[in-house]
DNA sequence: CGCATGACCCAGG
DNA sequence: GCCTGGGCCATGC
């Protein structure tokens, strides 16, 4: 069986064009800590096809690693945008996308 | 097997 | 808004 990591990679891999996610979203989804993920993206091998990129901290913000400028140019020419505190709207961004509930149609407020 | 580290998250003051 | 403390799980020595 694959590693952890493994399945980090499918998660993130599975993040669509112009989405982010957030580390405490995929160890949710791997069923592992928060930590596990960043962890495995900072072991990512480089020239791989995962958009590590696309996942963020659950502030919105890029975490604070070398390059995360870089991470900022290429999460703008996916479109995502970020507001004047550096931030990402999850409200539009953020991924998995907040599914309607079965009967959502009354309203949110 | 124990200890230290890490691109994190949450709660409290 | 900031700082502190705890929890989380995997990896390396």
């Amino acid at each position: 069986m694959p590693s952890l990591y493994h399945q980090i990679y499918a998660a993130v891999e599975a993040i669509p064009y112009g989405r982010v996610s957030s580390y405490g979203r995929i160890a949710g989804q791997v069923g592992c800590g928060a930590r596990q993920v960043g962890y495995a993206l900072a072991a990512l091998p480089a020239g791989g096809d995962v958009p590590w990129h696309r996942v963020i901290n659950h502030n919105g913000r890029i975490s604070p690693r070398p390059g995360g400028e870089r991470q900022r140019a290429r999460l703008l020419a996916e479109g995502v945008w970020f507001d004047e505190s550096g931030q990402v709207s999850w409200e539009r961004f953020g991924w998995p996308e907040p599914e309607a509930a079965p009967d959502s149609q009354d309203q949110s407020c």
